[in-house]
RNA sequence: GGAGAGAUGGCAGAGCGGUUGAAUGCACCGGUCUUGAAAACCGGCGUACCGCGAGGUACCGGGGGUUCGAAUCCCUCUCUCUCCGCCA
């Protein structure tokens, strides 16, 4: 969430940038103001009254001490009534703290100046493609085909064992999702990202750190009886690692990378897009997570960018990148590129990477902050992180698009990942 | 699951109702000394909020209570450790 310092030094300018959002934000922004004045009135308050009755039983102590029991008496009465106000004033006071930070946690980050107008996918900027769309032969059909033709993916017997978005890989099916994870972690490893392997479920501290709660609290599966919540990325349990912490300059960049299932119950979807692998309600990814200095995060999310690129173009997909518009950058992003590979036999651009700067606004949720080493100040760090890569999407693509008579072939460089070079 | 012990500053560890934001040691930073370093000595050393400032307030795992006054007493939650049970 934004910083009350952001908002108060120029509350004109985050207004201003908010627009892109295609949203004003003006009335939610005067609104904290106004909030957070209340607030410093009434601490102002309550600390001149919590003084007084500290001063006041200071005081009494003394006087006890000194046997003056009378005296004591008299001042007891009167911190009695202190007491009463005080504890007036606390709890308004914890009232408007609360609604403070409701009001806070429903604005949005402040986009980046590169964000582009706009308000769906459609509006999304281009700023880069490569590889060529495959020409297919005449019998060429989509993966859920191509899953059950070759016997790799069964989607009915995950209906069977769990529900719909929850499918068994089979023999080489499964082969080629280890080999992919393998893959990209050692791409990550290469990096010099350091490999996590995090807990699957997570605490709701961990759930607000990272943005998921209470903005998506719908989308995460929950185990109620434990209150706890599977992750939907391993950005949740792998940036949470640095909650509460507070680095120094020369910890940065921190880079981490981690392969994990991931869980999205993706209520309201429905259609074209959840057919085969497109949209899961379970599915694999390895995920890229950075925390850096403020000045050096956006070179870091171009590196990261550039990361995912060379990954796609090893697997000899054809892709376009994007910078999301306002209408489409998430909740907790400042700038975020997706990456898009195409799909030759659904002719459908899947989404499998997104890659977003989110500046300080998980930090300022997971306090996780550096001391600078110019004025010895704790500051407020900058995450990042990216899909670097999600599996089902791009398993998807290397299926319809590597599809002949003869079978599927598998790109060069995965080979050594599988063991074998086509799926027949 | 049962029984017990515990949670204090970066770490270790005192304090167990009154001037304790918290002894002491280590670590860390600045200085003296030294050719340099070590040692020794001197000084500094938590976070957040309010205030131009002096200063004030809050925080001893979280929440609540008792009291004029709580790190210290009570309740509750969470977590850690030890023993027993169960178990991949």
């Amino acid at each position: 969430m934004l910083t009350l310092q952001q908002i108060n030094t120029d509350k004109e300018a985050v207004i201003e940038s908010l627009k892109i959002r295609n949203r004003d934000y003006s009335k939610e922004i005067n609104l904290i103001i106004e909030t957070d004045n209340l607030r410093k009135q009434t601490q102002a308050e309550q600390d001149k009254a919590l003084a007084e009755a500290n001063n006041l039983a200071q005081q009494i102590g003394k006087l006890f001490k000194e046997g003056k029991g009378d005296e004591a008496k008299s001042a007891k009465e009167k911190a009695g009534q202190l007491k009463e106000t005080s504890k007036k004033l606390t709890s308004q006071l914890n009232e408007i703290k609360e609604k403070l930070n409701t009001l806070l946690s429903e604005v949005p980050n402040i986009p980046n100046k590169l964000v582009p107008a706009g308000k769906t996918d459609q509006d999304n900027f281009e700023i880069n493609s490569g590889g060529e769309k495959p020409k297919l032969h005449d019998k060429a059909v989509p993966h859920w085909d191509l899953a059950k033709k070759y016997d790799i993916i069964d989607f009915d017997l995950g209906t069977k064992i769990t529900g719909a978005g929850f499918p068994v890989y089979k023999g080489k099916g499964a082969k080629l999702q280890r080999a992919l994870i393998n893959f990209f972690l050692k791409e990550a490893e290469i990096s010099g990202y350091t490999e996590i392997m995090p807990p699957l479920m997570i605490n709701e501290a961990s759930g607000f750190g990272t943005g998921q709660l209470p903005d998506k609290e719908g989308q995460m599966y929950k185990m109620e009886v434990d209150n706890l919540y599977m992750i939907p990325t391993a950005e949740v349990p792998v940036t949470n690692i640095y909650r509460d912490v507070i680095l120094t300059e020369d910890d940065f960049p921190i880079k981490m990378t981690a392969y994990s299932s991931c869980f999205r119950r993706e209520a309201g979807s429905y259609g074209k897009d959840v057919r085969g692998l497109n949209r899961l309600h379970q599915f694999d990814k390895i995920e890229i997570v950075q925390i850096q200095h403020p000045d050096k995060s956006y070179e870091t999310l171009d590196i990261m960018v550039k990361h995912v690129e060379s990954l796609i173009k090893k697997l000899e997909l054809p892709y376009r990148t994007v910078r999301l518009c306002g209408g489409d950058l998430g909740f907790t992003a400042a700038l975020t590129y997706d990456f898009e590979v195409y799909s030759a036999a659904q002719e459908k651009w899947l989404e499998v990477s997104s890659i977003s700067n989110f500046e300080t606004f998980q930090a300022n949720r997971l306090k996780l902050r550096y001391k600078s080493k110019n004025d010895k100040k704790t500051k407020l760090a900058h995450t990042l992180n990216g899909s670097a890569l999600a599996l089902p999407r791009i398993v998807a693509a290397l299926l319809e698009n590597n599809q002949t008579p003869e079978g599927i072939k598998i790109p060069k460089a995965l080979i050594p990942y599988t063991g074998f070079d086509i799926i027949n």
